[in-house]
DNA sequence: TTGTACGCGTTATCAA
DNA sequence: TTGATAACGCGTACAA
């Protein structure tokens, strides 16, 4: 019993070739004679030898089949939102052409600095919600000269970013609520800035998150003084927090309400029915994503559905070009209206 | 402007030191001269080398930094049921003090069987729920002579495991409704098989995937003749579905539910509420899991609580312990009984 | 504290 | 179709 591993060394002088030729008949990039394979694999068998070691061959290729996803929250809260796993299996799909893998990265703020991020054997990296703390995360992958896609963020230069066109949907779901009579709109958004601190936003103030801050302007291109209140997270249970805050408002409360997520949305409707207020009779409310919100039957949430797995798909993709040499140009999705039973006449 | 990147022996010739000298400026593992130090550095600076190649890094060393965690279905899938994020998040903690990350492998019977998980550099594996296909990845991996820990699953051998009381815990909720005066006792459980069909379970019907069975087998301890109706998935939608088709027995309907999960339990909550039953008054419901099922407020649900993040940590911990040439051994959680407000006398 | 020499396991290139 | 050779970029004994 040696304690060594079988190499392809190993397993070449065994069968009798040279290691080039049993490296050959693994990677199957050049013929090579049935009878020489045989061999070979015969030798491997004896030797317990499972094919060559991924570590060594990532070295010689210059390649490691990996590619980096940051999220700047908890993996417990980014996953949260059925959005983000929806995006997710997009980017697997959309990497699965390189025979990538997913390598799920926390941007804590760990001891050592993002010890994974600079000591991974990345090929690439995808940056979700890039914001805040995710400016360091990409500067560091940018000084390794890794091709990264930012999703949903402002990466400045020539980074390839995936975006929507949050603004124009958000605009197009305002317009759907004034055709039906609405006056007195108001909005949950998602959280505002790193802090993610729960609130009305004040009229001037700043929103450092790029969704947030669009989706907000979109709203006030048509309801320029809409009441608008910041959630701490994408949920239910903080929509139905937002919510109660909202429609406490006795004679002058909102007769819609315009949430930056279907979840949100949710929680202002479970926050409508604990008023008594129907939905949409005497509230109207709107979502954005375009998910399947899990329990929230009989409501099919009027909303702006999203691509979410064709984002996903596209930052794959984006990143196998740049892998492949090529530039990769960034995409703007485009949102869609799909009508529910949860908006109405005022 | 030159094309190939810079090496550390780039560094150390521009800094004028031994190549072995600059390794030990980025490692650290040896002392060195804060002025050499600072001549490395400059020299990196001035080269843009931001450190060593973590490919050839981990060729030598032995170690890529990465953990493998395979799941049976879908990302989009796995991560619906907050007790597998949360999971997640307890093994990524595990698996920190190796400084290692995750890398999400899906089990798909994609064109190349498992091509990423048998070319991946992977330290160790991690299989959650072992069942059905994931067999072949244990068998991959195994081959592969990787340290591996499975969750949930059966792995026969001396693979370690990380496993709930799930049967006793379940016996123990039943005795719970049992001390309530409950006669008529029904469940909804997790799927059954790889096939994940809804629908009755028969009397003799096998049951292959372990949690689904262990649970199942508490259940029966004490009421050997429920009623058991699969789900499809761990979802309040799949609860909901269930939920209608046990409660539409009239008389013979059941008093009280027991969900082999908190997400299936909210299911059958709204179930009951459509159906005009309130929850405990006509009908008792419980869950398995204690997470926070958003939205569900102002319910809580009597479940018994499982430690998901600690399972995860422990599987991180176990794969950390086999790394370091220890011996890990399989552990078994205990689920705690948790009192909520959905369980009253029958 | 620094330098020399070597090997980690593989694969691309080129010649035979 | 096969074989010899030379990197890939690094870390670490060991000697100085």
């Amino acid at each position: 019993m040696n304690t060594r591993r079988a190499t392809i060394a190993d397993v070449a002088r065994r069968a009798g070739v040279a290691p080039s030729t049993a490296s050959v008949v693994f990677s199957g990039k050049t013929p090579s004679s049935a009878a020489t394979r045989q061999r070979v694999l015969d030798a491997a068998a004896e030797l317990g030898y499972t094919g060559p070691d991924p570590r060594a061959a990532s070295l010689r290729l210059g390649r490691s089949g990996i590619v980096g996803v940051v999220f700047e929250e908890h993996l417990g809260t980014a996953f949260l939102d059925p959005v983000n796993t929806v995006m997710m299996d997009g980017l697997a799909d959309g990497v699965s052409p390189l025979g990538a893998g997913l390598l799920l990265l926390r941007d804590d703020d760990n001891e050592g600095r993002l010890p994974t991020l600079t000591s991974a054997p990345l090929d690439a990296a995808v940056l979700v919600g890039c914001s805040g703390r995710l400016r360091d995360s990409l500067a560091t992958v940018l000084r390794r000269g890794i091709p990264v896609v930012v999703i949903e963020g402002d990466a400045g230069d020539g980074v390839p970013q995936i975006d929507l066109d949050n603004r124009e949907a958000q605009q197009q779901m305002a317009r759907h609520l004034r055709s039906l009579g609405h006056e007195r709109v108001a909005t949950v958004t998602l959280p505002t800035d790193a802090a993610r601190l729960r609130g009305f936003i004040a009229a001037g103030a700043e929103v450092t998150v790029g969704v947030t801050r669009d989706r907000l302007d979109g709203l006030r291109d048509v309801y320029p003084d809409a009441v608008a209140y910041a959630a701490a997270a994408s949920s239910i249970d903080e929509g139905l927090a937002a919510g109660r805050v909202l429609l406490a408002g006795g004679a002058a409360r909102p007769t819609a309400v315009i949430a930056q997520s279907d979840l949100l949305a949710a929680g202002v409707i479970r926050a409508a029915e604990e008023a008594g207020l129907r939905v949409p009779e005497d509230l109207s409310v709107t979502g954005f994503d375009g998910i399947t919100v899990d329990g929230l039957a009989p409501y099919r949430l009027t909303t702006m559905a999203q691509p979410a797995a064709d984002k996903g798909r596209a930052a794959g993709q984006a990143v196998a070009a740049m892998l492949g040499g090529e530039a990769a140009a960034s995409f703007r999705f485009t949102c869609t209206f799909r009508a529910g039973n949860t908006t109405g006449p005022a």
